[in-house]
DNA sequence: TTGTATGCGTTATCAT
DNA sequence: ATGATAACGCATACAA
């Protein structure tokens, strides 16, 4: 034992384990060491079980098992190249629609094997970028992001990382990326040729924020496609942008209905939260749904069947896309060709929030 | 050059990064050399730039800029022992209330650099331990679980690993664990409390199903302490327990309104989803609320103050219980002693769908 | 201030 | 079937 100042270098491989031993924390050594094997036996052990003998196995695993030792995913990484992490990024989590979306990514991930990191952009593309940066360090073989509309550099690195991603949620035929999702261009275009047909020919819209959201103005786009579709416009006055929620939905009716100018028989919501927030208001005001005001929203929440008037609305699973998603990914991990990307369907759930346009030029007062 | 069959073993540490230059992915020892500098100055460069010369930092970081180098995390966390993960355990995302607290805990450690790890148990204390583990085997510095009906080897492992954890959303102030959320019992208690003030006296309740959950188990607790304390009692035909949810509370109300015996004039719901379901199959059934009958729920979504008769209901900031925890945990990582947990309060909001007990004893028909 | 050398815990290659 | 041993990418005592 040493007793000079200098601590003798030791022989690589000897005292380390019981020099660890109080940390309380066993590597594979230990492991190897009270099996009476190697190293290079006990990670065979538990990484390809047949490649050694029945006897050697169950000793191994008793070891371990003794030790408590848990294998450390940080080695196993470096010496493997393989990180068994993959990442997602969403806008927010205060979203259920996103939460859905990585709680299905992450079921199906988790049953793999692998483990699956969570950031969140705030909607702001350069911390989107920053949290891809951040996975990338982190060694993911694989990624899921939500949206397009994000900094060129995003994509670039993830292409020259070779970091197989999928945009997910929203899908667009013409995307350059690989995408997993509905389009939300052609949802609201269909939602609205939906009113269209019931004769409705002055729309309102009450959306989120259109900025860094390519969303959101896919569905803006595929509001103004059907009605240009029937010569119509959406009117300047009758676009109302602003944040997320029933109190905007509440103000955005306050205001059209006080407005000058025509007035809409139908207004289109950005999601249900907006579209109940404009039914409250429309209570309040003493507007009769869908008589004189037809309301359409978006996600089919729970609630949206349950009120009075139900809520026209369009469902989307995206607890589905989630998983699809890391379907997706595993298969290009596991070697096959990169898939296309794949179009899932928003479907209208027509109920008694909307109905036919007024007889009467309503719009006019 | 060597032109036999065997590859001379070059001398360790030289054609490395000639061979990786291939793969697209470059290392420290890349920096070093463009930067004319040894990997240790690099590292050092990043870690503890003042232990640099400027001139030499500018000249490591173009270097690195120019190959696009990005920190192994594997390799950072094998050297240092710290891998700068923490892990989140939560029953589902598909509650916000879990997704928010998430949302808190993430936001504070992205902005200490620290990465989460996200698991979900479903529910299932067998689900939690492997989660457990997997962080372990992550090297997670850092966890928080939601509530403690989990397997004692869950608690002893990561004791034993010495990674200091909270349970988070709920607060026992018996709990042998650091917690930081709210205590459940009280809070239905005095949401109990509140009723009988008002003249209630029979009482029903729409609960989530208790089974491994000790949030709810102690919010039953939380309603019978307050029966009992007015010498009232909760009749076991008027507990009803099943899959959250709006139609779980419809199904409920249904039965509670066919049963033979005494009706209750208040019915207390797990969380608001139940409550609105209640309400609504009220609203079918032709019953008063509040006047034949109270109804409060609990969580306080957005919906809640926005129906029509507005939801009595209890708040928890959830997004702050997760910051309140993410920061706790970083104290501890910063040696700090580890403090005792934190009690956040449940807020009553009362609202329309409570009010006083029928002045006639309509229990009975 | 900078460089040298070694170790972190695991996997993988090559012998045996 | 098993064992030696060299990577994996980085951090850090220690020396200079």
């Amino acid at each position: 034992m040493p007793s000079s100042t200098k601590p003798t270098p030791p022989s690589p491989r000897a005292a380390q384990s019981r020099a660890r031993r109080g940390t309380g924390r066993a590597v594979l050594d230990d492991v190897a060491r009270l099996a009476g094997v190697s190293t290079a036996t006990v990670s065979r052990a538990f990484n390809e079980p047949d490649k050694v003998s029945p006897a050697v196995r169950e000793r191994v695993q008793q070891a371990a098992l003794a030790l408590d030792w848990l294998p450390n995913a940080a080695g196993r990484a470096l010496a493997s190249t393989r990180s068994h992490i993959a990442g997602t990024i969403i806008p927010t989590l205060d979203d259920q629609v996103f939460a859905s979306l990585v709680s299905g990514t992450q079921s199906v991930f988790a049953a793999r094997g692998i483990t699956l990191f969570l950031g969140c952009s705030n909607y702001d593309p350069a911390q989107a970028l920053t949290q891809v940066r951040v996975m990338l360090e982190r060694g993911v073989e694989a990624m899921t992001i939500v949206g397009e509309a994000h900094p060129p550099e995003l994509f670039e690195a993830l292409t020259r990382y070779r970091v197989p991603y999928v945009v997910v949620y929203s899908y667009r035929a013409e995307s350059p990326h690989p995408c997993i999702g509905f389009d939300n261009r052609a949802a609201f275009a269909s939602l609205t040729d939906y009113l269209i047909a019931q004769g409705h020919r002055t729309f309102a819209v009450v959306m989120q924020p259109a900025r860094d959201n390519d969303r959101v103005q896919a569905r803006l786009d595929g509001i103004r496609d059907a009605l240009a579709g029937h010569g119509l416009a959406l009117l300047p006055q009758h676009l109302h942008e602003g944040e997320s929620g029933m109190a905007f939905g509440r103000r955005s009716l306050r205001a059209l209905w006080q407005a000058p100018g025509p007035r809409p028989s139908a207004i289109l919501c950005g999601n249900d939260q907006l579209a109940f927030g404009v039914l409250r208001e429309a209570a309040e005001l003493g507007i009769d749904i869908p008589g004189q005001l037809s309301v359409a929203g978006f996600d089919d929440v729970a609630m949206a069947r349950e009120i009075t008037p139900a809520l026209t609305t369009m469902r989307v699973d995206t607890h589905e896309i989630g998983r699809l998603s890391a379907l997706h990914l595993l298969e290009i991990l596991d070697g096959a060709a990169a898939a296309p990307g794949r179009r899932v369907e928003a479907r209208l759930c027509p109920r008694a929030s909307t109905g036919p346009a007024p007889a009467m030029d309503s719009t006019r007062r």
